[in-house]
RNA sequence: GGUGUCGUGGCCGAGUGGCUAGGCUCAGCUCUGCAAAAGCUGCUACAGCGGUUCGAAUCCGCUCGACACCUCCA
């Protein structure tokens, strides 16, 4: 059997070309990708998660035509300065001086964090998530590696990398569109810079001071590495030289993935990555979340609904459903509204879906099924253009009514057909689960009470005692169960 | 100041040279004991000003505005 993406091209947005390209693996069939992990310092906010979600959906998407995956995500526990100054001191090390713990204590508690919140929004896991701290001994022979090729240069006990040096044979800038000579002529003043060359240079390697507890030996005394070395040095082990796709947040762009390039064309001559790709910032307000700044919201917050920004609480889903409807180049405005909207389209599409099984079959498909399929995949496979994708999941609702209501009609093999996609589309890539499902799943005995009280409702209705056939209904809904009369009887969901 | 992205109907958001996504809201209808729910129908927009073109939301120029990066951030 040959795979899908034999027969379904992917096109993607490079940022490295600004061009939508025809994805072409570098070894067929197989899929090397990287995305950028979070720093676990602090829990992680909506915007954050937002990022790991798009590159979920097209991690599943991948998967999905066929194609072998390894898709490795790190987690950033070590490095990470808080400023760009000399005196710049490790996040997590702060972090763990602030609260009165083991550094290692700050990181495996947001760690489980993260694993937490993203597994409630359905994410799959990455096929290896290593860390920063385990590959200290990779981060240091790279940064010899750049030494030795005369790109980076020892001071103090810290490793810079030469950036002028580099330019002069490559090309830094390259992929976010800036000049070296820009960034020179606008350089911001900073204080205590004595130790680099030029105030572009960025640390490989950063001298711990004497009450700095993150350290590690090195050929240049104890230390810990620079933020931008973990990826070079991870991706490089686990998905080689040279890869498929590298992924991360916009914000990423310049400098951390400027470095990363450069980093691979220091050390081993390679240009690391085919195919870039940058998610958008979610928005709050109208201004980017960010955790400095504090304009953000929590998952957790989501959930129960207690934030000044919300009216009520949402669903994971319902989320992840409202952020698979921007695509995830596009910059996404958060907002109670906008969520409310997503959630009754969630809804309304949960309930056709709800439909399908049971609907009726004929001799003639009055729908052409196959055309459906295809536009389905023509928007993914446009730079997993998930929205477009959404919009046709609710041209198959309004099939799904027109056939439950006799207007259009479908065979029994194309029915299969059209169920399998949609599951495969709804669940399988966007990643959304059926909450009423789950529901129903975990609490057998609620729906037996509830099952007899509509009996019991439908009963008075046909002796026409309304009084209480509204008032089991009104209480229901007092307590959060909507009761909903359709033809073929009394259906319920939480509300 | 530099680099980049973008400005779409009441709201959210696709599209990116002609065939006018989709969701929410709203209005009407169907159903109903009344509702709710659900379904159906309707609502023709592309910041402004020029230009290219038979034809532009879509390409080009200018103006205005927003956001992001340039310093840690997904």
């Amino acid at each position: 059997m040959t795979s899908l993406y034999s027969n379904q091209s992917v096109t993607l947005y490079n940022s490295l070309s600004g061009e939508k390209e025809l994805f072409k693996p570098i070894l067929e069939g197989n899929v090397g990708m990287y995305v950028c992990g979070p720093t676990v310092y602090s829990n992680v906010h909506l915007g954050n998660v937002r990022t790991f979600m798009s590159f979920d959906m097209i991690f599943r998407y991948l998967k999905h035509l066929g194609y072998k995956v390894r898709y490795v995500r790190n987690i950033t526990d070590a490095g990470h300065l808080t400023d760009d100054a000399d005196e710049g001191e490790d996040k997590i090390s702060k972090k763990a001086r602030l609260e009165q713990i083991e550094p290692m204590e700050v990181v495996q508690q947001y760690t489980i964090d993260f694993h937490n919140i993203l597994q409630k929004f359905n994410c799959l896991p990455p096929s290896i998530e290593p860390t920063a701290t385990g590959h200290i001994i990779e981060q240091i022979e790279i940064i010899k590696e750049i030494i030795d090729n005369g790109y980076a240069y020892s001071e103090n006990g810290s490793v810079y990398f030469d950036v002028l040096k580099f330019n002069e044979n490559h090309n830094y800038g390259k992929l976010s569109g800036r000049l070296l000579e820009d960034m020179i002529t606008n350089t911001r003043e900073l204080t205590a810079q004595s130790e680099k060359k030029n105030p572009q240079d960025f640390a490989l390697w950063k001298k711990a001071e004497q009450q700095h507890i993150m350290r590690w030996p090195s050929p240049w005394g104890d230390g810990f590495p620079g933020w931008h070395l973990e990826c070079t040095a991870m991706s490089t082990k686990y998905l080689g030289e040279k890869f498929d796709i590298h992924g991360g947040g916009m914000d990423l762009k310049f400098p951390h993935h400027e470095c990363e390039i450069a980093q691979s064309e220091a050390s081993n001559g390679q240009d690391p990555v085919n195919y870039w790709l940058h998610a958008n910032m979610l928005t709050l307000n109208g201004k980017k979340m960010s955790k400095s700044t504090g304009n953000n919201i929590f998952p957790a917050e989501i959930f129960s609904g207690e934030s000044p920004f919300l009216t009520k609480g949402y669903s994971p889903s319902v989320a992840r459903f409202f952020i698979m409807q921007a695509h995830y180049r596009s910059v996404l405005d958060f907002s109670n509204d906008a969520l409310l909207a997503s959630e009754k389209g969630f809804n309304r599409l949960m309930e056709a879906i709800n439909l399908l099984s049971a609907l009726p079959t004929s001799e003639k498909s009055s729908i052409d099924i196959n055309s459906w399929i295809q536009s389905c995949y023509d928007a993914m496979n446009d730079d997993f253009n998930s929205p477009i994708l959404i919009a046709q999941l609710f041209e198959a609702a309004k099939y799904i009514y027109q056939i439950k209501d006799g207007k259009a009609s479908i065979t029994q093999t194309d029915l299969e057909k059209f169920q399998s996609s949609i599951h495969a589309f709804v669940f399988d890539i966007l990643g959304l689960e059926d909450l009423n499902i789950a529901a129903e799943s975990n609490s057998d005995k609620l729906n037996g009470a509830i099952e007899l009280l509509i009996q019991l409702r439908k009963e008075a209705r046909s002796n026409k005692d309304f009084a209480t056939s509204d008032q089991i209904r009104d209480q229901l809904l007092e307590l959060g169960i909507q009761l909903k009369d359709g033809k073929e009887g009394t259906t319920f969901t939480f509300s």
